[in-house]
DNA sequence: ATCCCGAGGG
DNA sequence: CCCTCTGGAT
């Protein structure tokens, strides 16, 4: 769709001005009170939307607040806090090992570098640039989850699908002060009118630098 | 490529 | 019934 580098840097543009001014305040939606808790939450978040994440991070966080809490935890008792979200024996596993590798190499305190945090059970790129970005304001990359994806594609600031490959293409057309707000808002864009079912196109404020119009049937 | 896993929408 | 929801590990 857009050829060259600085094509797709002028459409990226558009989309970050009207990405702005349709959303001001851009905010992780993840209930938290601390890094650890975002970790935690955002673990919890795969396949999952964030409201079904907040429905249990109370009760989680209530009984396991800290690393070491939760590394203490039972396998049995975090299972069942998490079991309603999906692939609850994996999400026990990790937050278990997650907060096990962080008092036993880490003093119970987070890693601020990707690398570390990489490698922590149950976290990826994904995983990492969030708590990066949201609770230390350290811009490292750009989080590619599935909403970040899908309209990326959309707007034609990406053809890839490959989730590295299309961080590597963002970040080399967006300004690094928008990479934060640039997924906040797109993640929230993607639940509110982009929504893969059945995007709302008519409410849309990027209808007119939407490449998918003219070529399908407008969807209401 | 496949598995983990459950809930809700269309 | 199929798809999607802030993925990650094997």
């Amino acid at each position: 769709m857009f050829d060259t580098l600085d094509a797709r840097k002028r459409q990226a543009r558009k989309v970050v001005t009207r990405l702005r001014k349709t959303y001001p305040v851009a905010e992780c939606a993840l209930h938290h009170d601390s890094p650890f808790q975002l970790l935690a939450a955002t673990i919890l978040s795969a396949q999952c939307t964030d409201e079904r994440v907040n429905s249990v991070t109370p009760t989680l966080f209530s009984r396991f607040p800290d690393p070491e809490s939760l590394a203490s935890a039972t396998q049995e008792q975090v299972e069942e806090i998490v079991k309603p979200l999906g692939f609850f024996r994996a999400k026990a596993t990790n937050l278990r090992g997650m907060a096990q590798t962080l008092v036993d190499r880490h003093d119970g305190v987070l890693p601020q570098s990707l690398d570390e945090l990489v490698k922590l059970p149950g976290v990826g790129r994904k995983t990492a640039n969030v708590v990066l970005g949201t609770a230390f304001g350290i811009p490292s990359g750009v989080v590619v989850d599935t909403h970040v994806r899908r309209i990326s594609n959309l707007l034609g600031l990406t053809e890839s699908q490959n989730p590295e490959i299309i961080e590597r293409d963002l970040v080399a057309i967006l300004p690094k002060k928008e990479w934060i707000n640039y997924s906040h808002r797109m993640i929230h864009h993607g639940r509110q009118i982009c929504i893969a079912r059945r995007p709302k196109c008519l409410e849309c404020p990027m209808l007119k630098i939407c490449p998918r119009v003219g070529l399908s049937p407008l969807e209401s």
